[in-house]
DNA sequence: TTTATGATTGAGTACGCACTCAGCAACGCC
DNA sequence: GGCGTTGCTGAGTGCGTACTCAATCATAAA
């Protein structure tokens, strides 16, 4: 994950990875059978990850707004915590070496979310788009933010907050 | 463009591009010193091409919501009409091949829009964001609702207002 | 027609990559 | 101490790549 993360995907050869890990080159292909198996195990590992940073503390008993600031602070704080899984998981996102398999998988934890989307869209609380619309503009604003905070960290904390207000007033009914 | 479009950067031989381009590979080298040199080339001319796209026909006697109604309109059409360009652009963005230069001269054309958004937060009509935030949302929702567009083409120009109203209410003021 | 200039060609070259596999070390069991 | 099993090793292999360059062709001036 540091290789890519400060080298990128595609800059990172086998070799260079198994040397950083302490192991020999040979190792590594007893414990992935290809290099892109594991670049997507990698995926799947950060995506649990981001799951239960999030996902764990969830205040299911509250308010559409709480709960969806709740989700909204969990996901920028993370990338503002592990700066590396981020930078790399937004390299994977965009990779063609992710199996459909693997997506699924990571997106699964996720589908809650969905579910919250489609009855606050129901309770006239978020206005009435599609919901994959809604998640969508949730997941592009987060990472927009995450990278205003990783390039001016001190106002980290503001960009969350500004983050948060754009995507509320953008979204929720009136 | 083509090429990349279909195939992906990194999947992209110099040997495939001139077979499909008509030349042979080394005319390519001819015209382009190195294949970073043909990237780059092809980002800043791409760029340009939004460019003449967005801002040649821009209102700038208008109020700031019909200016930026036009921008917006102008983007995510220019996306939904020339597909191929976006997905190149789109990877592009986030490949480290494209220089410093490159990027810069790429903005280049771009920066009156931040004028027109630091106005525009001077005079009350946008919030108090830095000018920057206020870009990045506008690019990171316009990207968002292209990809949009390109899954349910049907539904674009649904997409497409739907994705102004979202920036809109995001950062106006008020 | 001859000749000079410059563009085009594509087989060739050097290199970096993912992946292999014959050997080696460590360990427990008799 | 012998012996089987298991995991680790890293030089080696084959392939695909970016890039080169001597030869060829097209054009137009003399």
């Amino acid at each position: 994950m540091k290789m890519f993360a400060e080298r990128g995907l595609g800059a990172s050869p086998t070799s260079a990875i198994s040397k950083a890990a302490g192991v020999a080159e040979g190792t590594l292909f007893t414990y992935f059978k290809t290099k892109d198996d594991l670049v997507n195990a990698l995926y799947r590992e950060i995506k649990l990850d981001v799951a239960a940073a999030i996902m764990s503390s969830l205040p299911r008993t509250k308010d559409v707004r709480s709960r969806l600031h709740h989700l909204w602070d969990g996901y920028v704080s993370w990338g503002a915590a592990n700066p590396d899984q981020r930078k790399v998981l937004a390299q994977l996102q965009v990779s063609d070496t992710i199996t459909a398999e693997s997506r699924a998988s990571g997106y699964a934890p996720f589908a809650e979310i969905e579910a919250m989307a489609r009855d606050a869209v129901a309770e006239q609380i978020l206005r009435d788009y599609p919901v994959q619309l809604i998640a969508a503009t949730l997941s592009a604003l987060a990472e927009m933010i995450m990278v205003c905070m990783a390039q001016d960290p001190k106002k980290a904390a503001h960009y969350r907050a500004w983050g948060f207000e754009i995507l509320w007033s953008g979204i929720a009914a009136k």
